[in-house]
DNA sequence: ATGAAAGCGCTAACAG
DNA sequence: CTGTTAGCGCTTTCAT
């Protein structure tokens, strides 16, 4: 029985050369291999059937090739199309250059006891993508400690600046804004996201705000309120707002998931959405194009976004240049659909 | 500036020990070593906070202590609940154990050049477990060529046996079954999955149909329908199944997003799901209980099955003994909610 | 109970 | 253009 996995020096015997050059032609850098050469191992490497080894191969310059997706323990994280599209366009991103992908589960007593640093002591990782990131994940300061970048995905924080891609929330909020006013709206109300501990959904929230005041459409406080990103309780949000006034004409929900708890108030009410009362949501997700009415909301891609936050990663890692934060946001974009219209 | 990370040397040096004992000591397999030795280690282990490098760990050994979750590239894999409690199960476990994720989204080119492959060539893992296959992933038997486990998570192949752990789809068809009979039902329905390309699900439908013939009672194959595991795909099937038996007064469906695609039929045509017509569904899925009327489902443990399938990679890893195939199955529980009724 | 030494498979600086 | 050599940080016989 001989020797079960081939290795670089196997090649090298079996081409005639030194494992070097070996090495230099897998690694791309062969510029200087003669084609002859360069064809002689590649063909012993063929023959050989010859991989070669992660494990050995990052020991020399520490690297991986491998980078860490945190995602926080929530009632289901993975059942969620958010986290989903996320993960899929790091995904991409990564495997196209070569790279794997740890999933990592960050659980409370995980978080306390700073085991995610392990990731990167011991060699298991390049860099972490951090998703989920709330106001309560204050640990986060302390990867900054380490030497291989942390990178929050569609979040920030006001109080330090870690790296971050995000959607454009402000746009989205001014998006909204200028589509209610154009349809004629006056009477507008909010349900918002959990405002008090992700600073993205506070930023939707201003700018729509802020947007309706330039529209000279003053949207008082009573006239928002906390959905919880969840069909459920947006409902419950949705009553509440429509018995503060019985004559609003539009919401504007945080996202799309909570503009379906709106439906369904509205539902009960005996209104309907899109006639009654415009309804526009946040996010695109896939029901939204499938529920009825037809959903208008502000598109938010985050595929791109995971894509874009992979991107800046593996820039950070090339260039080990830990000065300069980056600062990424991603476009939206409003999708118009059926469940807004004039005011009549 | 001194070094960045302390290695093992480092360690031993500080302790005044040789490397060995550091490594004997950090692998647990201090029966040996006298216990001043060892707390003189622990310090320096502390004092340095030294963590040992995975890679280098796994070099000599060719084991990476990593296993790989191999994910077909559906819709939206990640957005499932299914998949996200399969993972969860198996993350918690691997965790545990100290085994790491790796995340490997299998399209379908990728398949093609059986570049899955190169996961266990290259040592990147040590093991892969395989979501979401169904009888198109005939290429899965190639895995068996190689010296490093493949363990198919909750589906098996009817042609060659790999390893799998499965949920008790037989035994839930019967529970299915048994209860509607006991609450008297004889003209019944069932929606069932893709049972071309999924066996489990087929199994269902078998165990199904065999258990109420054994009770006297005859489901025609008209009144089998297939409804894809989708919503909107189950609805059509019902109205389909409606429209064949005006008067049946129970319907089980493979899965609970089907079942809510029945509620949905039911309704358009002013009948009352849990009173006019029994649902039943399976999975019992977090919807299930919330949703109107609550659901009676069989309830599949999936988390259970993740968490399973990882002991027996991890039993398949140790004990490197590739001959007797794991095959375990998971036990269901009927779940009685108020979408069942007894026949009036 | 502890240590010396030989790798694991690869990269990269330095020669030539 | 190609080869020599010295590690990377750890595990693991085999001695003592």
């Amino acid at each position: 029985m001989a020797k079960q996995r081939a290795n670089i020096r196997d090649v090298a015997k079996e081409s005639g050369v030194s494992l070097t050059t070996v090495s230099l032609i897998i690694n791309k850098n062969d510029q200087r291999i003669s084609e002859p050469t360069r064809q002689r191992v590649l063909d012993a490497i063929e023959k050989l059937s010859y991989t070669p080894s992660r494990l050995a191969r990052g020991l020399p310059n520490r690297r991986a090739n491998t980078l860490a997706i945190l995602v926080p323990q929530l009632q289901n994280a993975f059942a969620d199309v958010y986290f989903g599209e996320l993960i899929s366009g790091i995904y991409e991103e990564a495997a196209a250059r070569g790279f794997r992908i740890l999933l990592e589960v960050a659980r409370r007593d995980y978080i306390k006891r700073r085991e995610y640093m392990q990731l990167l002591e011991d060699c298991s990782v390049d860099g972490i993508f951090f998703l989920g990131a709330t106001e309560e994940h204050k640990f986060l300061k302390e990867f900054d400690a380490s030497d291989r970048p942390l990178l929050v995905v569609n979040n920030h924080f006001s109080q330090w600046d870690l790296h971050h891609v995000v959607c454009d929330y402000a746009a989205a909020g001014r998006d909204a804004a200028d589509h209610l006013i154009e349809l004629g709206h006056t009477r507008i109300a909010h349900i918002s996201g959990p405002n008090d501990v992700v600073l993205t959904t506070r930023e939707l929230t201003d700018a729509f705000v802020g947007r309706l005041a330039e529209h000279g459409v003053r949207l008082s406080k009573s006239m928002i309120v906390g959905g919880e990103f969840q069909v459920e309780t947006a409902k419950l949000a949705c009553d509440e707002l429509l018995e503060r006034d019985p004559d609003l004409t539009a919401i504007f929900c945080a996202n799309d998931k909570m503009a379906l708890g709106a439906y369904q108030s509205l539902r009960a009410q005996s209104k309907q959405p899109g006639k009654d009362v415009s309804i526009i949501g946040c996010d695109d997700i896939p029901v939204a194009a499938l529920s009825d009415p037809p959903m208008t909301t502000v598109r938010m891609n985050f595929f791109e976004v995971g894509a874009e936050s992979c991107r800046q990663m593996l820039k950070l890692i090339e260039t080990k240049s830990m000065d300069g934060r980056i600062n990424k946001r991603i476009p939206v974009e409003l999708v118009r659909r059926a469940s807004t219209a004039p005011i009549r």
